[in-house]
DNA sequence: CTCATTATTGAAAATGGTTTTCATTAACAT
DNA sequence: ATGTTAATGAAAACCATTTTCAATAATGAG
């Protein structure tokens, strides 16, 4: 289970740094399991993944870390239908496109999309603007998913 | 307060015969609800709406009844972020167009615009059949949702 | 219309993800 | 190293929603 970091500190550390926060064990845990899946994870299942590292880590620090992860804009909260809450880590200065849902409502299943992404920038370009003139409503922020059947699920109906 | 169907009975009886539903007055007064109303209503206001005429129809089978309806495709259930789901009645035969959502992420307010659905619905024709193609994924559903400070929320930052 | 069937309902209890409380611990500026 | 105080863990609280189960009422048959 090789470390993300091949060179220098992690890029949300100065973060931390800039905004006053104290950089503890707890959050560079949660961080590090952040960073090392492709998964959406809940707070559960982060709690679980970090508590094999650290065993003394509790649920509680788990949801407060990630209510100020996504406060601070490195962490992505989503609601997927599943009554919980799921977390993604934000691209980073190099990471991965932003990029939107599809969400199967049959198994759950959550496939990342960054196909068509240039066409839905310029019509959410186009709708800010208009939307923005009309309701002089300032928009900062948007969601995207569709919802259907994956691949698996198909067969079954 | 004048009943607004000034004809026949509402489009969405039928609806309850085809699928072999008992059209009850606690599902007739929540459907009334509903239909009176420009706003996005928890499962908690549309009680206190229905409880003023029929105080005996209570909290649980407003959900039971919301549950149902979401199924039966008369009612859209939305997550505006606000930790309790809100419902809209279906536009019906002739009701209102589609529509999608500006949330104000201060006051919570929730703004209707039909302007620039059009533009939507080609891009979502055209993501959708792609989407499709590349992830053989059968999409049936979207969910487009802005979110920003309204009008009101604007000089308040 | 009357009655039987059974879907529907109400009240209360349970559920479960998330948040709060509060005493203890640990990050970090000095 | 030390003091200040942000951060933490365990337990309890929160609260929207769901489940339970006995009572009720919508519908169809007669
Ligand atoms: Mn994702
Ligand atoms: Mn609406
Ligand atoms: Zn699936
Ligand atoms: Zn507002």
């Amino acid at each position: 289970m090789p470390r993300c970091r091949r060179g220098g500190p992690p890029w949300w550390e100065p973060r931390f740094q800039e905004a006053g926060f104290r950089l503890t064990i707890s959050r560079q845990a949660i961080l590090e399991v952040l960073s090392n899946t492709k998964e959406h994870l809940s707070a559960e299942e982060i709690y679980l993944a970090v508590h094999k590292n650290y065993p003394n880590i509790g649920l509680t620090t788990v949801y407060r870390t990630l209510e100020l992860l996504v406060d601070m804009g490195l962490v992505f909260k989503f609601d997927f239908g599943d009554k919980r809450a799921r977390y993604e880590l934000s691209p980073g200065p190099a990471g991965k496109r932003h990029h939107h849902h599809l969400v199967c409502t049959n198994c759950g299943r959550v496939i990342d999309y960054t196909d068509f992404i240039d066409e839905e920038r310029e019509l959410l370009r186009r709708t800010e603007t208009g939307l923005s003139e009309k309701y002089n409503f300032k928009i900062t922020d948007h969601l995207i998913q569709f919802y259907g059947l994956c691949d698996e699920c198909q067969g079954q109906f």
